[in-house]
DNA sequence: ACCTGAACACCGTTCAAGT
DNA sequence: ACCTGAACACCGTTCAAGT
């Protein structure tokens, strides 16, 4: 029990306040990202922290930069699989897999327009492998674009009755409300939370759900190359 | 010249609220859609708001309840096609054109994660027409997946090496510098920058881009459908 | 070179008070 | 019933000042 006073002995650097901001975002969300809240996490002032970073701008480029380099180095650990498709699906389920462990990450990826270097490095990648399998430039230009953010491993769910909804029994309600106006929609929620028992998270499993769009995706491609 | 002061005569109310927000966005942006700056635009207190509107969140809801008013409207004029896949194009790219008169709705959209009845009932008539294409529920439920925010007519860049950045000169200086690092996005860019001279937007039609991979997945679906 | 304190402009929001 | 003024907690950010 010596006096181990919470000096921070250890400097700041870019390095540990975006650690640090990547750590406050696993635990608390983007929106708990703030200057004063890095700062405390570091035991600094939160204008301390303007030495290290341009301005929250910056910050928040860095915090790509530092979810990319995890996403990078994990796909690049993968062994080499000759079928460009199957290379193709196993790398951008690799990359969910890690965008999984940040679920602040595509909020953060689609807010940014600022091109990063990781993200082009990233899709530079998915371009070699479609190239490896005869694809022209054009249609590889093509499949980014039809791909989008499906290529780093996650889609927005702008209609996802189910998961997305912090408050489910508000929103059953107002689909029971709303039953006779969209009789299509309360068909299909009824047949397809009945049908689907094994899937792991309510009637909507997100990942067979990104599975079978990547697949559809994937195949039209291949349709589309073989030509 | 009789004195006329800029009286707010006529009252607030939550459709005037809304509607000076979604002005205020189409002019400035959803970062300038400010309680102060709506009650500005009305003559009024930014506090008086707050009488016809829960709070920022709601204000939120509302916009999205008046962006998907005029959509739906604009999506349910159109004549009936029997084909469900022409049927579902025309809708999509419908709602697409009423989306580009508002560039701030992908954005809004994506960080609702509330159900809006509006957004709901759209997708309804989507099932609707899937189903009178011989789509089970369960396929069109995988269908909507897949679309995702593309079936409301966008679909989010996130890496759009052209269009969407505010910096394009910073990015193509950055792409140069990264060139020996990305030998296959260098290859692709330098291509696809030269043989799409009818493209509109330097060499990346997003209009172009919507439209193959709205294609490719629907008819993706139409061969699913088929077996 | 690195960090801090005080201050500024701007948010959303409350609450008691006005008509 | 409808609107306002003053005030609060919280942002990002500046700048002169400390070591």
């Amino acid at each position: 029990m010596a006096s181990q006073a919470p000096a921070p002995r250890t400097p700041l650097s870019r390095d540990r306040v975006l650690r640090a901001a990547v750590e406050i975002a696993d635990a608390d969300g983007l929106d708990a990202v703030t200057m004063r809240r890095i700062g405390d996490a570091l035991g600094a002032e939160a204008m301390s922290l303007y030495y290290h970073v341009a301005n929250k701008n910056d910050l928040l480029d860095g915090i790509v930069d530092v979810l990319m380099a995890e996403l990078n180095e994990a796909v690049d650990r993968l062994t080499v699989v000759t079928d460009w498709k199957a290379a193709m699906r196993h790398r951008i389920l690799t990359a969910r897999a890690v965008l999984l462990r940040h679920p602040w990450a595509p909020r953060l990826l689609e807010s940014r327009t600022t091109m990063r270097p990781a993200v082009v490095i990233y899709h530079d990648r998915l371009v070699g492998l479609m190239r490896s399998g005869g694809f022209s430039y054009d249609l590889a230009h093509h499949a980014l674009h039809a791909l989008g953010s499906r290529a780093l491993g996650f889609s927005q769910e702008l209609f996802d009755p189910a998961d997305a909804s912090p408050n489910p029994d508000a929103d059953a309600r107002m689909l029971a409300d709303l039953a006779e106006q969209v009789p299509n929609l309360a068909g299909m929620l009824a047949e397809v939370a009945h049908d689907d028992p094994d899937s792991t998270i309510g009637w909507c499993d997100d990942q067979q759900e990104f599975e079978f769009a990547l697949d559809l995706i994937l195949d039209g491609l291949a349709r589309l190359a073989a030509r």
